[in-house]
DNA sequence: TCGACGATGAACT
DNA sequence: GTTCATCGTCGAT
């Protein structure tokens, strides 16, 4: 079940394609990023463990939400205990529920409605009280579903809003996906 | 206890 | 392109 690897770099682009499910509304991921916990000083457990960042620090494939500036996100905690790397999710594009989304985020395109990591999780009603969900385990509020195929067309280019190691091409999308904002310095690796 | 600071988003010019 | 509302976290007092 679990298809995870140990890097966040390995694993950000095998989870684009993959589904995420809360209730009654599921999604396409379409862009990544991946942050390599412990070694990586753009991550939120480069310091070390605390109060908040505890749950990557535990086994792999659980969820890590966090809130900044009024707004939640979610990451996949991908490594083995101790090494804090995590996938964070930044757009989707909604395949269930979708009147559900759209009433969560009244006014949006559709193909707007889970674009930016704070979008994503109101569409997907995603919040704090999600933090460390199992995403494998069955019964599970948040369960996230890896993709039957590899998507073929992965673009990549720096993450977005860090202040540190920002030249780091650890962002990963689905080439030419809508519900994935456009990015100049950008290249597209094909399998 | 306090204050600075974002892995943001929306509304501007 | 720019500004700013807004709030939990964490390191510094």
């Amino acid at each position: 079940m679990l298809h995870l690897r140990d890097s966040a770099i390995e694993t950000a682009p095998l989870l684009l394609g993959a589904t995420l499910r809360r209730g009654p509304v599921a999604l396409m991921i379409t862009e990544v990023e991946a942050y390599e916990g412990i070694r990586d000083p753009a991550s939120h457990a480069y310091r070390g463990p605390t109060n908040r960042n505890r749950v990557m620090f535990g086994p792999p494939g659980h969820l890590y939400c966090y809130s900044m500036h009024g707004h939640t996100c979610c990451n996949v905690v991908c490594s083995p205990e101790g090494d804090a790397a995590a996938v964070l999710i930044r757009a989707g594009r909604i395949m269930e529920g979708i009147d559900v989304a759209r009433e969560r985020r009244a006014g949006v395109k559709d193909d707007w409605l889970a674009r930016g990591p704070g979008n994503l999780t109101r569409a997907l009603g995603i919040t704090m009280a999600d933090y460390g969900t199992a995403l494998f385990a069955h019964g599970s509020a948040v369960t996230l579903t890896m993709p039957e195929l590899r998507i073929a067309e992965v673009a990549c280019g720096p993450r977005v809003g860090v202040s540190r190691a920002h030249q780091e091409p650890w962002r990963f999308w689905v080439a030419g996906e809508k519900s994935v904002s456009a990015y100049k310095r950008a290249r597209v690796l094909r399998d």
